[in-house]
RNA sequence: GGAGGGGUGGGUGAGUGGUUAAUACCACCAGACUGUAAAUCUGGCGUCCGGAAGGGCUUCGCAGGUUCGAAUCCUGCCCCCUCCA
């Protein structure tokens, strides 16, 4: 491999390596490298923020190093007992193992199988003791805990740190020294953690790990770090249809660090496309559908690039119906009786309730082959043709059998 | 152990007996304009019934109570925060 495609590597979407020259000093040795990657199972989907660090895993595999995956289901289990945090609650195993299947199928369509060990945290937590525990505690003090960002920060302010949330770090911190890890990922606000880990591991006598930090991609609102609970998120498992229209919505300011991060297209043509939207030199449109055809492409495949592309210009901006569309019968035997357009909605799922329902009729939201229907009308006075919800909610009416 | 503050709709946060399904802002949804960008404008935003007018039901930590009427008053309980020890 060149010089020059392992400085790439080392750069496009990394915040940081810490420390770069030991850790391009591991690679020089030829031995496959333990790369290690922990998740916590109470939330199980991977949105394309997440697979920032998964492509440079996935990079870093095809030098022939190996990624040791290691599942929380411990702390899972245990949750956070303070209850302070929705979001660590309290798993059951089964909920756990559910969630553990859920996650690998997507973590595989980034990262290899074959050159990856799957590690279950209880393995060695489940047998610890209470002196192990203290043994573990006594390795660190109070004092270099509060160097961390928001513990420093919630310490001045008053605000409560529970002591489990001490003992976060700590563990996963262990969790390096039991794999034997040579470099750790994580976002850039896992730094604290992953140096923790650094650090446990040369006071038990092993060669200490490299931190290998991300950055934090920011989600399809343009503000905020992509989160699930957010809602500003592109799961790498949803349709191509979605992904493809999710790209489209993304505001213009996040184009370029989205190719940066997410895609392999040359350096080059990143500083082209840099160029183009910071002179308005183009219509950053067709720039993000290249950015929309590449993520379907990562995560389907090509085909389905091509044909989210073609939905999403006859839909979308030609404001077209696309053949393949959920159908309600109107002659069904369920009977018509009584029945409003807006139940009709509400029963197909183009709508939430049937409060919205009539919201979106009076607003004019709803059309039957491009005719309004601002009234809710009675179901049996509706014709075969396409009903269609704002921009993108379809439903073919179709009558006999 | 003691003193004080607080729990309101997805979020922040008003509201101290009726005009409050609950101000405002954010988020979100729909429409207009567009490039499913931004900005802007319009409408909406618990839920059910009703074509509509309108009417049910549920909601202000939980459970009771006072009252014609309670997010607002009383009692008990749960939870959170701060300060002092």
């Amino acid at each position: 491999m060149s010089q020059e495609h392992l400085d790439t590597l080392l750069r496009r979407g990394v915040a940081d390596i810490i420390v770069e020259s030991e850790f391009r000093k591991r690679l020089d040795e030829g031995k496959p490298l333990r790369l290690k990657m922990g998740f916590d199972p109470s939330s199980t989907d991977i949105h394309v923020g997440h697979a920032v660090g998964l492509r440079k895993l996935r990079q870093l595999q095809d030098l022939g190093h190996t990624v040791v995956l290691i599942v929380g289901d411990w702390t899972a289990q245990i949750g956070d007992p303070s209850g302070r945090s929705a979001t660590r609650p309290t798993l059951t195993h089964a909920q756990v193992v559910e969630n553990a299947e859920t996650y690998l199928d997507q973590f595989f369509k980034i990262v290899d199988r074959d050159r990856t060990e799957v590690r279950w945290q209880s393995d060695w937590f489940g047998p610890f003791t209470l002196a192990d525990v203290l043994k573990l505690t006594s390795q660190f003090t109070v004092a270099q805990f509060l160097q961390r960002d928001d513990f420093a920060k919630r310490f001045a302010d008053n605000q409560p740190i529970a002591i489990t949330e001490l003992l976060y770090p700590l563990l996963q911190a262990y969790d390096s020294v039991e794999i034997q890890s040579d470099v750790e990922f994580g976002g850039t606000d896992q730094m604290f953690n992953l140096l923790v880990g650094r650090d446990l591991q040369e006071k038990m006598g092993q060669r200490p790990q490299q931190c290998f930090l991300v950055p934090l991609l920011v989600g399809t609102d343009g503000v905020q770090k992509m989160s699930k609970s957010l809602n500003n998120y592109i799961g790498i498992d949803e349709p191509a249809n979605d992904i493809f229209g999710k790209t489209m919505s993304l505001p213009d300011s996040m184009i370029v660090s989205f190719f940066e991060n997410l895609t392999d297209i040359p350096d080059e043509d990143v500083a082209e496309i840099k160029h183009i939207i910071d002179a308005q030199a183009g219509n950053p449109m067709d720039i993000k559908k290249r950015l929309a055809s590449d993520l379907v492409t990562q995560f389907h495949s090509a085909e389905a690039a091509i044909e989210a592309q073609a939905f999403f210009e006859l839909t979308v901006q030609g404001r077209g119906i696309p053949e393949d569309i959920p159908t309600f019968n109107l002659s069904t035997a369920d009977g018509l009786e009584g029945k409003r357009l807006s139940d009709i909605l509400l029963e197909a799922n183009l709508a939430s309730s049937s409060g919205e329902a009539r919201r979106l009729i009076n607003q004019g939201a709803v059309r039957l082959d491009d005719q309004p229907i601002p009234e809710n009308v009675g179901a049996d006075t509706l014709t075969a043709g396409v009903l269609r919800v704002g921009r993108r909610r379809y439903l073919r009416l179709v009558s006999g059998d």
